[in-house]
DNA sequence: CGTTTACCGTACAACGTTGTAAAGACCATG
DNA sequence: CATGGTCTTTACAACGTTGTACGGTAAACG
């Protein structure tokens, strides 16, 4: 059927091993063996066999993703960093998406039986907070995306989203807002992205002397634009005065700023709107959107490379570590008077 | 180190080819040995080892699809469709994203190492045309999604480009608009996404006798929301009349209408805006994007179906098929005049 | 009651690769 | 020119699974 180490070994004269350890750059091979085999190699069009290999080292040379949503901007692009970040070092990606948002589908995609064919996982943290840290100890090399579970079993990388959150909330007050709106919100959630982005917002409030008004956070289910735009079209239906929005993430602020102006009020003038994740979408709408840059790069980067270490070092013989990338505020019309 | 079909075996006292049979359905099985099998796969969570069982069977229960750009949410969102019909019949999706938008590109993704690894391909064709059909010729089953290529060596699921382009510009005629731009050009190209659609703009021109005019024909490099806004800015820049907008994706007419609103033309009563994919953001964009619905799910759905017929079945004994999604036109705001 | 038939379970080999251990080739040294 | 050491190549086994072929047991048949 398919050409394998045999055929090429008779075609080069040698035995398979040789084959194999010229493919494996095995230090002591003789300059002309080398090319005999590379051509040989070369003429078959010989691919090794991945099935055979990963049963033989234990190792498949895949990593997998584990995300929320594909379909959220912001994952897509985090996917693709990471892509980037796992091909330069010859690893696949095999990304996959959890079922639903509730604690079940997350850990349901983490110990299925897709996951067995990686060698090592990444996982964005959606809803699995501090109590759930124990469940992550499974024998498959694990770094975290996203929040941040403290005393985890295993790497974590985040981005500082309190300081995010602050610093966006700060840069609204500094238009001179003091109505602002906290969108994104997740009822009695603390430890996750949410909590931490509204403690964020709190504290900024909190530095610059502006009283915390409950009424201000609104709660929503999911972080897409949908959610973005019903909690908003909730909000002006109430009839709660603000003039300026803190989303917790883009899509979220992109949803809501288009039902914002379908009321007849105007960006930033009325209201001021500051997103989160920089993703592309938001150097686009109008008016362009302020947000957070999270360095999703740097984010892939760190964890694909500690992913790497994990995987070839013996389990339990590295001791959780933690990185924090730098964020940097974006601002653009939304936050722009003229 | 890991639990294996011995291990199972032993503790069911039985054979490990028992134990295999048990997992593969097997039907002559006694009830009572099949509950001790699974009994004891359930006690020591025994998870099959995929590349053993890749290497002995010949088949790794994975396929790729090649796409363009995660980043583009059209392809985010076919991913998404891809995966959940492929989970549905118990198989892997590795993505792999094309590095650049050349032909170079698109074939070394085709015949690299990555995408040894599969049972088959699922391929969005980007640049390929007529003459590449030869090149798509491999071994690896092949389902190709897209463009159409005609008398191409395999499956072909596409949607009606040249049907919904000509829908979407009717729409715009309907609403009495006579100067209407086809934004998403590729220079010279015929058999692509860019120029089918184009020529479906221009069948609609020709039905209802309204002469054509090269110059409303705006070419881009890819269908970004970037090339949109950019070569909005220089349609609008080189003072040629228009008032509609037949946008080829919908990330092009997105950039290209926040464009012109910046230019203090109004959406839809100075120009009105169609595009073709039906993105989620097309519902949340100002004004909402009226668009072409090319039916994801459906191309999903049967590109998958059609891929495993062809894993299944001996090389060269599926004559190729191709198929039509039905299309649906998606007025919104962007055409829908006071 | 012997023979056929269906059913159930097993032993063995093989998939293509790489680690181990050892054999063979080569070179410098005394 | 024998000796020891280094370099280069090889044979063999093993990874965990499934296909093939066959041995056994029980039921059905003549």
């Amino acid at each position: 059927m398919s050409i394998t180490l045999h055929d090429v070994a008779r075609l080069a004269g040698v035995s398979i091993k040789t084959v194999s350890n010229v493919i494996n750059d095995y230090p002591h091979i003789r300059p002309d063996t080398r090319s005999r085999v590379l051509a040989a190699i070369e003429e078959l069009d010989y691919r090794p066999n991945l099935s055979a290999r990963g049963l033989r080292s234990g190792r498949t040379g895949a990593i997998g993703l584990i995300i929320p949503d594909l379909r959220n901007a912001y994952f897509a692009e985090l996917a693709d960093a990471v892509m980037t970040a796992a091909h330069k070092r010859g690893l696949y990606v095999l990304i996959e998406q959890m079922g639903g948002y509730d604690k079940e589908s997350e850990l349901a995609i983490l110990r299925g039986p897709r996951m067995q064919m990686v060698d090592g996982i990444l996982y964005s943290v959606l809803t699995l907070g501090q109590e759930d840290a124990a469940l992550l100890d499974i024998p498959t090399p694990l770094v975290l995306l996203g929040d941040r579970i403290y005393n985890g079993p295993t790497d974590h990388v985040t981005m500082p989203n309190v300081e995010g959150s602050r610093v966006a909330t700060e840069h609204l007050i500094g238009l001179g807002r003091r109505r602002l709106l906290a969108l994104g919100a997740h009822e009695d959630e603390i430890i996750g992205s949410a909590g931490l982005r509204l403690r964020g917002y709190q504290d900024a409030l909190e530095a610059t002397g502006i009283p915390f008004d409950p009424e201000l956070v609104v709660n929503v289910q999911n972080w897409h634009r949908f959610d973005g735009a019903e909690a908003m079209r909730t909000v002006i239906a109430s009839g709660i005065h603000f003039d300026g929005v803190v989303a917790f993430n883009d899509s979220l602020a992109l949803g809501a700023m288009r039902v914002v102006q379908e009321a007849g009020l105007r960006v930033p003038d009325d209201v001021a709107f500051i997103g989160f994740d920089d993703i592309d979408e938001t150097r686009y709408s109008l008016p362009t959107l302020s947000t957070i840059d999270p360095s999703r790069e740097e984010i892939a980067e760190i964890a694909v490379g500690w992913l790497l270490e994990r995987i070839g070092a013996p389990r339990g013989s590295i001791a959780p570590r933690e990185h924090e990338t730098a964020i940097r505020l974006v601002p653009r019309e939304s936050t722009t008077l003229a």
